[in-house]
DNA sequence: GCGACAG
DNA sequence: ATCTTGTCGC
């Protein structure tokens, strides 16, 4: 097993007014400065939904870095708990995430979330949700703007410009690959943008997606059968 | 009140 | 997220 230490979900919100106060209550806890140290092992989460989105499955994928070869990876399979509700994504596919992360043989040092972190109405997205209950450093990498605006990116891969709400700079729009959609950096925790940037340039190849969220979507959607009694 | 709205 | 085949372009 990994060093991971995954907290129990006992208590989770059922109600937005409960989300809420969660999220405005861990955000404090964000730390979006540098606290990681050398990275050997990055990891990148992903959900899928099955039947008709009653069934979450939840997949990780850790990759050795800077090389990003698949080392280990683990996928579960939970009863969906909460529905998708933009500004509460975390709330769904977090218990799935955490489930996915305990099977873990090797302890991922970086973390990156299919979602946004910082880049969220309460400052609270997906990436910082996992990064403050697992204290683990994470970057939210999205595919598409949830709060935010940016002015024109140029074309070419490699290019970049700041994401801002309300006066404030909450992510890096990115061009991962020449011609093709943009990805939606931001903070999670424990990193700020510019490093969160960089790390997000050095797990691309030649898509537009980082490898660890293409394997960990890749495994998301493999279809399993659900043994109880492996999970 | 009228849109916008990660996955 | 998911439903879905071939097809256009680098």
């Amino acid at each position: 097993m990994s060093k991971l230490k995954i907290p129990s979900l006992s208590t989770w919100p059922t109600t937005l007014e409960e989300a809420t106060l969660i999220q405005t209550k861990l955000r404090n806890q964000v730390i979006t400065e540098d606290r990681l140290g050398d990275i050997h092992y990055v990891a990148g989460v992903d959900v899928g939904f099955k039947d008709n989105y009653t069934i979450t499955q939840a997949a990780v994928a850790v990759l050795s870095f800077p090389d990003l070869q698949l080392v280990d990876s683990a996928i579960t399979t939970l009863p969906t708990c909460f529905p998708y509700i933009p500004g509460f994504l975390s709330f769904r596919e977090i218990p799935g995430i955490l489930q996915a992360l305990e099977k873990l043989t090797i302890t991922p040092d970086l973390i990156i979330c299919d979602g946004q972190g910082i880049a969220h109405p309460r400052r609270f997205g997906i990436a910082c949700h996992l990064g403050v209950l697992i204290d683990v450093p994470t970057i939210g990498v999205a595919k598409s703007i949830l709060v935010g605006k940016h002015t024109e990116l140029p074309p070419e891969k490699g290019q970049w410009v700041e994401l801002k709400d309300r006066g404030e700079i909450i992510g890096a729009v990115v061009r991962s690959r020449t011609n093709v959609k943009p990805l939606y950096v931001s903070v999670g925790h424990r990193i700020s943008l510019a490093t969160a940037r960089d790390y997000v340039f050095k797990c691309l190849t030649k898509y537009r997606l980082p490898e660890t969220t293409r394997l960990a979507d890749k495994l998301s959607r493999v279809i399993v059968n659900n043994p109880l009694f492996e999970q």
